[in-house]
DNA sequence: CGGTTAATTGACCCACTTCAAGCGCGGTGG
DNA sequence: CCACCGCGCTTGAAGTGGGTCAATTAACCG
């Protein structure tokens, strides 16, 4: 149990420098937010639905979902978050979780005292819409699945996939010759493009044979970024990486 | 040209107060950030991918929806809204919009400057959590939205959209016996669920079979609601109507 | 070395799409 | 006044993308 080290807020950064430039004073007041840090195992519930957490959780490594379940048992995974990303950084305004968030594999977290968070709206505003503009990023991204899911096919959907979380992890800094993490099983690829998993497998197969990705062991290469981009339909404006001053 | 009355902006008062309460004075700041009140035909866009507007859009009568299109011409609509809702709010600390609004119906809107919500988040911490909340729902929304399509069948999803329009119409006090304007065209009822115009036709066929809902002229009546929200396999704890100081 | 989980493959099925056509209605221009 | 058009809705028929069921293999693990 200690506070998280510079090094490992450093995705957390990288993904708000990529939108705005905030202050040392500013920079200062996050970090003395954090609370300490912790390591939890794969598969782990960080919050379930219906929670009122009193904190909120910053991913420092390793890789975390948001899902829910309906009534047949199955399960639709809403969102992937990596290092950098606030995964519930909305139970703040919202106070409530409408759904469960998950490690996927071994992370280690920080969590932020609701209470912290309060205080930063009372004294920094113009930290306070960096902070809402980062919640407002998850809901483009889920516009951005809404899209896919509903107008694109299983084979352009996964490639436009493998396009966001390429560019999420590069934001953050975690990309490294065009390689990056995704600790993944098919079950959960396939539980957040909302297909089944032999549709899943299959449709990774073709995506695999046009030769503009290899994905072992949990680590993705991208061999064809263009095609890859031409496949997915990839149009990375909706991650909003413009530095603007919010 | 000229203010919205008290009486226009009762919806928007209404979806505040079923999740916080706010003060005269913040209910004062509101009323005296809003523009003029401007009336639009239908199917006019508000705003389009890729501007950067100056003001945030709220919704005083009709309906709107935002969108984006895919390469083949294919159109996905990602929200529905109505009187009440500020449906470019997440433009204040976004700048770039990464899809489109359009109306959908004839609609009034008020415009009110990025400006003047500024000076709101440094003025009023509490009013900017309220803020912050009304664009978090929205993303409570998506993520419903993606469980439907990812998980249930067209029939399922169907019934649940129409779940959500009624809840949301009730909030803002637009609902009476039962009954709600839902000024779509099959086309773009299709169009927000994923569906074909020809598969969206015969669900509805179907949904209007079961009696639960009637739908003519642009207006539902609701004739069975539990049966309805069984069949949406809806739960309207995302919408998150609780009065709970944020 | 048995047990479990992930990946893979085959076979069959059905929910949803696409293509095509027809109908009713309101608007419009000659 | 009517012929014509476009749009929204509806229906039929045929095709297909993706689901379900079932079984096999490979890797890991205690």
């Amino acid at each position: 149990m200690s506070k998280p080290t510079e090094d490992e807020l450093r995705p957390f950064f990288a993904t708000i420098a990529a939108r705005d430039t905030i202050s040392d004073e500013e920079h200062r007041a996050l970090v003395s937010a954090m609370g300490d840090r912790r390591v939890i195992a794969a598969g782990t519930d960080i919050a379930r639905e219906g929670d009122r957490p009193p904190v909120s959780t910053l991913v420092l490594s390793g890789m975390t979902a948001r899902y829910s379940t309906v009534e047949d048992g199955g399960r639709q995974i809403t969102g992937l978050h990596l290092a950098g990303d606030f995964v519930d950084l909305h139970s703040f305004p919202l106070k409530i979780m409408d759904h469960s968030v998950a490690s996927i594999s071994r992370c280690t977290i920080a969590v932020v005292p609701h209470a912290e968070l309060k205080h930063i709206t009372e004294q920094f505003p113009h930290l306070t819409r960096v902070l809402w503009l980062l919640t407002l990023l998850e809901g483009s991204i889920h516009r951005q699945w809404l899209v896919a899911k509903g107008r694109l096919t299983a084979d352009e959907q996964m490639a436009h996939l493998f396009c966001e979380q390429y560019v999420k992890a590069g934001i953050a800094g975690l990309t490294e010759g065009g390689r990056f993490a995704l600790p993944l099983t098919q079950t959960q690829l396939g539980d957040a493009l909302g297909l089944s998993i032999v549709h899943t497998n299959r449709t990774l197969q073709r995506l695999r044979r046009t030769r503009a990705i290899e994905w072992q062991d949990g680590i993705v290469q991208i061999l064809d970024w263009d095609m890859l981009q031409e496949l997915g339909q990839f149009d990375g404006s909706y991650l909003h990486l413009e530095r603007v001053p919010r």
